[in-house]
DNA sequence: CCTAATGTCTCTAGCAACTATATGTTCAAG
DNA sequence: CTTGAACATATAGTTGCTAGAGACATTAGG
């Protein structure tokens, strides 16, 4: 049995996030010691070990609930599994485009800046003024990365 | 002169955001109508757009708060600002570097998943053993993708 | 066996950057 | 002049943790 500091070393995750999980209940209230101290087995950690990898992932913590509530019943079709799966990719790969229109013009911003007034500052000026930008980072509604 | 909601949507941001703005000092206190109501002039909107363009490009409100201080004292170097863009750079270079090495762990997680059972579920599987990983995706300080 | 250090417990509050909700006031159109 | 949208304030909620306070448990050394 491993105490709450060794599991979350195991882990790879903080005590106090470990508590946050069970508390929120992705992780099932844990046994106690004679002196209430919480004790794990092998399946909690798995079960962290899953989440902790998820979270890598970019999952978040609602669609590693519902990854983990599938893999709790595992007779059924994996398609759910795999739509969340698909979610998530389509999710890195629109973060993904836009971060590299992001680099791009972080670096023609950066480029020409070899130690002018703040007044010619190309910086200053791209970020002051939207119709400089070459691409369009406009949201649909509302979104702005993380 | 404009009302909030007239500048927000020239903005492109949401009336509540307008307010916190100002709240957290980044919009200096609004002009008030006759009946208490904020008015806006042509310099609050360009300052808008700035903090708004600035939010897109990845740029955290304190970053802002910088870059704005240095706008309003034109004569310095530029050193200061270009330094602040550098930061943003490398972090979106860093974002990128790891949002790739995740796509193509969920993209091998995809692939496989031909309506199997949950127990045979790749995306599960995967999930649940780091050692299946490609890449290695282990964090320095606890640092989790947003 | 005692003590000191570390680890654990609960609880509360805080972080970014908003967003939502509730309740009330002002304004512009018809 | 009335109605309904847009405005005002204040408070609380969101996500995913992290940090702090103050008290109890456990373990290693002497």
């Amino acid at each position: 049995m491993l105490t709450i500091g060794k599991l979350g070393a195991e882990a790879g995750v903080k005590v106090p996030t470990v508590r946050y999980y069970e508390q929120i209940g992705l992780l099932p209230k844990a046994e106690r010691s004679a002196g209430n101290q919480r004790l794990y087995g092998r399946k909690a950690l798995e079960r962290l070990a899953f989440i902790r990898h998820a979270r890598d992932l970019g999952f978040t913590l609602e669609a590693i609930r519902d990854l983990l509530s599938l893999s709790d019943r595992p007779d059924q079709s994996c398609a759910a599994a795999d739509a969340i799966a698909k979610a998530q990719l389509a999710e890195v790969e629109s973060r993904l485009a836009r971060l590299m229109s992001l680099k791009a013009e972080l670096e023609r911003m950066v480029v020409q800046c070899a130690g002018g007034r703040i007044a010619d500052c190309r910086v200053i000026e791209v970020l002051g003024d939207h119709s400089l930008c070459a691409t369009d980072h406009r949201h649909p509604e509302g979104e702005h990365i993380a």
